[in-house]
DNA sequence: GATGAATGAGCATTCATTCAT
DNA sequence: CATGAATGAATGCTCATTCAT
């Protein structure tokens, strides 16, 4: 056996959670999914919630860690503002079981038994990227707005491309639509 | 007794799936809030997704109605594009319990008795919206874009900003940020 | 039907948890024995700790009223004395079932959802027997003993004896050795 | 490491026990107590209910070899009726963990697999008390009553000071109390 | 139209016990 | 002797829905 029974279980919870809604999915549903005992995915996870959480925060750090590596990577504000939208847009149609899972994983996990460490994760993860906008505006490099407004010029238009295209309402992939967004994005902070 | 049994228990189902999410939300707690009884909330909606329907068709309804009025209203290309920003904020910001309900129940109604329905409905609605952008392009006045791009650069990012904004995790209101959200959305379309 | 279907719960959860101890009774053994469906169990108590706290209220109220009756038509301190043993033991002759529920039932319900009820219920019963007690101190008519004694030298023996026959070790019945205990109880008490 | 790995799940079973109940209590409780894994405890009490049966049995037999060996070093009548009440009550107040275990577990265990192991258990102790009773009956140094009747007597009032005083509800502690209740057994009893 | 008792399938979770290492 | 992953039957409870009144 290769991958591990914790894996398995982690794999073949994507599917169901993605399939039928992870409210929908019965642990029922995994176990007969993963081949792993009801007992043995308590034994690992604790809960339903517990395998929703470790499924979002692993596939959500991921994402991070490659996201903050390229930013680092990046030079010139030009090019760290386009690579959020480049890496997000990349990472999507790389990964889009996992994206679409983490988009509606959130709304469920906020009102769950994990709440207080999907907060505390997500404020981690929110301040470094904080920094690095707010450094670009400290430097000029960008137009100075209100904060609240960053977030959603940059990655809104991205966001709302990759929500329907794994909705399948669209023919276009992320990766041909990057440059027109990344451009946008940058069109509307350049100084 | 001013508003109907009807109305009643729609503005209970509103407060009770808001707070708790619809999946999360029973018919029995929708008695209870409503004050209405369980036959009762039978007899006039037929079920938990009657309900759910019903809420969320009535609120993107009326969101329609006034959207197309406002655009039938504009005069020009850019008046046009900006009232596509101006309406979506404006409305959510006067109607912060129903946006939020509509956001939330999309992905809940898609896997419901009632897909059917909200499927037309949908489509019905977008094609109003997709004959008025298809007329600005065949008439030059906005730039010439893969189709699957207009949506996004048009209303994403005053959807991410209105997201955040009712998640509490802004302080600035809607109404504040829709004229820098228009300018920038017609600026990445203007020819 | 004669019986609701909510006493008809009662009764059969009576049998269950008298033969198989109220933990290892199951809803489902009630549901079985009562021919009430589990949803109309839970739709009449609750929980299963409802069903326990209510039966164990139920009876022990009957008895305390029962007592709080013969103790007010006993004239003197012997008679009120003696009434407290002979009432226990004539009570729990002739309700053996109740009377081994509640037995049992004590130290489940003190760990469970309805101890806080539980305790409340105690106090009101306690406090009226603990008034009677004390006036016959008061007025010289026992013996002055240090209060944590009362109790024991009173019910302890008949209590015993009870505990005994209900688990079946005794051929002696209740209401046989009623007046020797009743008469040796006074005896210790009186002045 | 001084106390052996079987006593150390000993101790821990004999706190998780009293805090939750037997039943209540899971292995996986005692796992995490005992610090011992949970093939340790297998390994050594084969079920729970061997571990129940063991802390029962050893608790008792040690109260018991200590009562008869008191009984046996008093000279009459009176002391040894004295004898009785005075060593129960002092070993209640000496080991009251053990004690609240042993009254609580009493009912767990004979609807248990130990069952038969208890009742021969306890046949065998009550037969040596049962002797003692018998000869001061057969030689006129106390009272002849029906035979149910002494241990409710004896030991009734002392049980139930016990039993309260273990929850907590007395100020009084048993060693305070066993001058008068031994007497007040021993005036019941004497011809 | 209104009421709420009744239904029973379905669910998350627990837990004693086994066994390979 | 020790470990802890694995098992799966059993349990308390929920909840959408029906229907007699």
């Amino acid at each position: 056996m290769r991958p591990s029974k914790k894996q398995e279980i982690l794999n073949a919870a994507l599917i169901c959670f993605n399939q039928q809604g992870i409210a929908a999915t019965s642990i029922d549903d995994i176990h007969k999914t993963s081949q792993a005992s009801i007992g043995s995915i308590y034994h690992h996870f604790g809960s339903k919630d517990g395998i929703a959480y470790t499924l979002y925060r692993d596939g959500l750090q991921n994402y991070h860690d490659i996201l903050l590596e390229k930013l680092n990577s990046a030079k010139c504000a030009e090019s760290k503002i386009k690579t959020f939208i480049t890496s997000y847009m990349e990472w999507i149609e790389e990964n889009p079981e996992q994206a679409n899972y983490i988009f509606s994983a959130r709304s469920y996990l906020v009102d769950s038994q994990k709440a207080e460490e999907i907060h505390i994760f997500h404020e981690n993860n929110q301040h470094d990227l904080a920094l690095i906008i707010k450094s670009l505006i400290d430097q000029k490099e960008i137009k100075r707005l209100p904060d609240s407004l960053y977030h959603p010029l940059i990655i809104g238009p991205a966001h709302q491309f990759c929500q329907l295209w794994l909705n399948s309402h669209l023919d276009m992939k992320p990766k041909q639509a990057k440059k027109i967004l990344a451009q946008a994005a940058w069109d509307s902070l350049a100084c």
